[in-house]
DNA sequence: GAGTTTGAAACT
DNA sequence: CAGTTTCAAACTC
């Protein structure tokens, strides 16, 4: 098992995983040994508000290659095509990386008894860019460390802005982006709000409120540029599922993600009225929902040094106590 | 444009 | 619930 060759190539203390980054596919080729990575430089996981997990990446593709290459040949083989990433954990050092990093989960507190863990991720995730392409009998892998200029004239990342329609009588995205027919909302005719942001989702079929379009209740447009789109016209079945599912996690996922509520922003989750949760943006970035709405982070907010707090204070700060931290909302 | 950072959304 | 993973946008270089 990998397991095994984990711990003949690494030693008992180590920790890692093969395959793709298990996050995003980014830049981390193929082995990781988190024991070896440098603690003093922040290349460690990543760890936003305990959300992210993963390990820090190469600093050059040779560095990935080197670290390929001093792999077993019984490990390079089996992620030649790598698309499951194994996770382990060995020994007694994890829960102590974990606490250095700041994790408590019993991912990592269990580690000591586990001794061996594994995780998998994602069935089949592929790179984005690993479509068509000239004959990829080359490993993504092989391709991907291949230094220096690409041999052939294949271009990575060709990302067709919209492959054509697969069935000719399917409208797909001809139709300008629309509000969903399933609000049941009375279009007008003549009148047509510019068309916005075109989503760029690949993963979520524009069925989640990831994708921008979905969550603000539209179909995906003509300008969209995502991939394995479903939010469109013909797909008005999946797209009433998918809504349904998302109502069902959230009652309010499709209530205006932001209002203001006597200068107090509020945003959408789980019934309850509650501001963003930011923790490294400061709230000064697009990263805050409070900011990118251009209103103030308020009581509501859990933001961690948060430096968009109302400015003028218009009122008096809260009454801190007497009241639940989360207010339900009455509809 | 490629790679990184980020926090919401989703999942278990 | 809390912890963990997934996701696409925002951001950086
Ligand atoms: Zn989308
Ligand atoms: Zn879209
Ligand atoms: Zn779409
Ligand atoms: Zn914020
Ligand atoms: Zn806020
Ligand atoms: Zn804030």
């Amino acid at each position: 098992m990998l397991y095994g060759e984990a711990l003949a190539e690494f030693g008992e203390n180590s920790r890692g995983s093969w395959g793709l980054n298990h996050v995003d596919e980014g830049t981390s080729g193929c082995l990781k040994v988190t024991s070896l990575m440098d603690k003093n430089s922040k290349r460690e996981r990543r760890s936003s508000g305990g959300r992210r997990s993963g390990f820090g990446s190469y600093a050059s593709e040779q560095a990935i290659l080197e670290d390929w290459m001093s792999c077993g040949p019984a490990a390079r083989e089996a992620h030649s095509t790598p698309r499951i990433v194994h996770h382990w954990e060995f020994g007694t050092l994890s829960s102590e990386e974990s606490r250095f990093h700041g994790f408590s989960g019993p991912l990592h507190s269990k580690a000591t008894e586990l001794k061996v863990r594994s995780t998998r991720y994602g069935s089949s995730s592929m790179p984005r860019s690993s479509t068509l392409g000239s004959g990829s009998s080359k490993s993504f892998l092989a391709s991907k460390l291949t230094l220096g200029k690409p041999a052939n004239g294949s271009r990575n990342k060709i990302r067709s802005a919209h492959p054509a329609p697969k069935f000719p009588g399917s409208r797909e995205k001809s139709l300008p982006q629309s509000t969903s027919t399933l609000a049941g909302l009375e279009g007008e005719p003549g009148v047509r709000v510019k068309e916005l942001k075109p989503c760029n989702c690949s993963k979520s079929k524009c069925l989640k409120l990831y994708c921008e379009c979905f969550a603000a209740g539209k179909t995906c447009g003509p300008q969209c540029k995502c991939l394995n789109c479903t939010n469109t016209p013909d797909h008005a079945d999946e797209i009433d599922r998918a809504r349904k599912s998302a109502l069902d996690r959230n009652p309010h996922a499709f209530t205006p993600k932001i209002e203001m509520d006597g200068g107090v922003l509020v945003t959408r989750s789980k019934g309850v009225i509650r501001g963003c949760r930011c923790r490294k943006s400061g709230c000064l970035k697009g990263y805050c929902e409070c900011y990118q709405a251009k209103v103030p982070c308020s009581h509501f907010c859990v933001c961690m040094e948060c430096q968009n707090k109302a400015a003028g204070p218009i009122r008096p700060p809260k009454p801190p106590q007497s009241e639940p931290s989360t207010r339900t909302i009455v509809t």
